[in-house]
DNA sequence: TATATATATCCGGATCTATGCATCTAGTCA
DNA sequence: TGACTAGATGCATAGATCCGGATATATATA
C-alpha cells in the first residue's frame, strides 16, 4: 500500500503539482528554471523536486553544475495515466495558462541571456517576469 | 488550485484508500461496517469518511440512527476517473483481496445478527473476522 | 420524558510536513 | 590549486495531521 500513499501524497502540494504542470509541458527544466518560473526559493524547489522523484513521477539526469528533471517515465503504467488525466485536470485550473505564460518568458530570457543561474531566476521572479504575470495582487 | 491538492491529499493515506476501496465494490456502508472491516474505531472510521466527503469522493445518507456513504459521485468527472483509475490501481496491492474477505464476512455475520452497531463491530474484529484474515502478525 | 445508541466532534498529545537559513558537496573555470 | 556556483541537505521552527479517549448531538424506543 505503501507506494500509492506516496504517490498521492507527492500530488498533495499546490507547488509540487505547479511543478508536475511544467513539466508536463516542457520536457526538462533544471532547479533554477523552477524557481524562477514558480517563483520560490532554491531549497524548496529542490526538495519538491526530489519528493517528485520520489514518488516515482519524474527522473534527473546531471550536466555539470545543473541538474535537470523530466516527467517519468514512472515504471508503473497506472501511474502514467493518473498523470496523463492529471494533465487534463491541471490544464483547467487558472494557474496553469499564466505558468505556462511565466515558462515561455523564462525561456526567452534565459536562453538569450547567459546559461541559467539562480541570480538570473531571482531577477526574473522580482522584475518583469513576475510583472506581466501576476495579475490581482501579488504572490501573497 | 485548492481543490485538487484537497482531492489528492485525501488519497494520501492508507486507512482512506481501504475505505475507498470498499466503496468501490460495494455501494453503501455505514460507520460500523468500515470500523468492523479495516479493524479501526469509532472516531477514526467517522473522521475518515468525513475526510473522503469534504474531498468530493463520498456521499452520504443519513437513515435513523445510522449514515451510509457511498461512492460519489463528484461532481467532477476528472476526479471520477482518477477514481477509476484508482480501482486498478487499489485491485492489484495484496491488501485489497483481503479486504473483500474481510467485508464478505462482515456482510454476513450482520445479516443474520441484529442490526449493525458497533459492539457487533468490536466483536468481529477481535473475533473469527480478524482471525481468518490476518495472516502474518496483527493490525498492531 | 427518560434511556440507549450510532455518529460527529472536541481535546490533548504525538508525529509528520513544509519552510527558510545556513552549510556542505561537487562540478567549472581561471 | 583556489575561487565560484548550482544543487542537496542539516537544522530549527511553525503548522498540519493523526490518533485515542471523552463528550456532544440526534434519533429511536420504552
Amino acid at each position: 500500500m505503501k507506494v500509492a500513499v506516496r504517490f498521492f501524497r507527492a500530488l498533495g502540494d499546490e507547488a509540487r503539482l505547479k511543478i508536475l504542470w511544467l513539466l508536463l509541458n516542457h520536457r526538462e527544466l533544471c532547479v533554477c528554471d523552477v524557481m524562477a518560473i514558480v517563483g520560490i526559493g532554491q531549497s524548496k524547489a529542490s526538495r519538491h523536486l526530489a519528493t517528485l522523484r520520489q514518488a516515482g513521477l519524474l527522473t534527473d539526469r546531471k550536466e555539470g553544475l545543473w541538474s535537470y528533471y523530466s516527467y517519468g517515465p514512472s515504471s508503473d503504467e497506472l501511474a502514467s495515466a493518473h498523470c496523463e488525466l492529471l494533465r487534463s485536470t491541471l490544464a483547467r485550473l487558472p494557474d496553469a495558462e499564466e505558468l505556462l505564460d511565466r515558462l515561455k518568458g523564462w525561456l526567452e530570457v534565459s536562453r538569450h541571456g547567459a546559461s541559467c543561474t539562480k541570480d538570473a531566476a531571482s531577477a526574473f521572479v522580482a522584475g518583469k517576469g513576475a510583472m506581466t504575470t501576476l495579475r490581482k495582487g501579488n504572490n501573497r
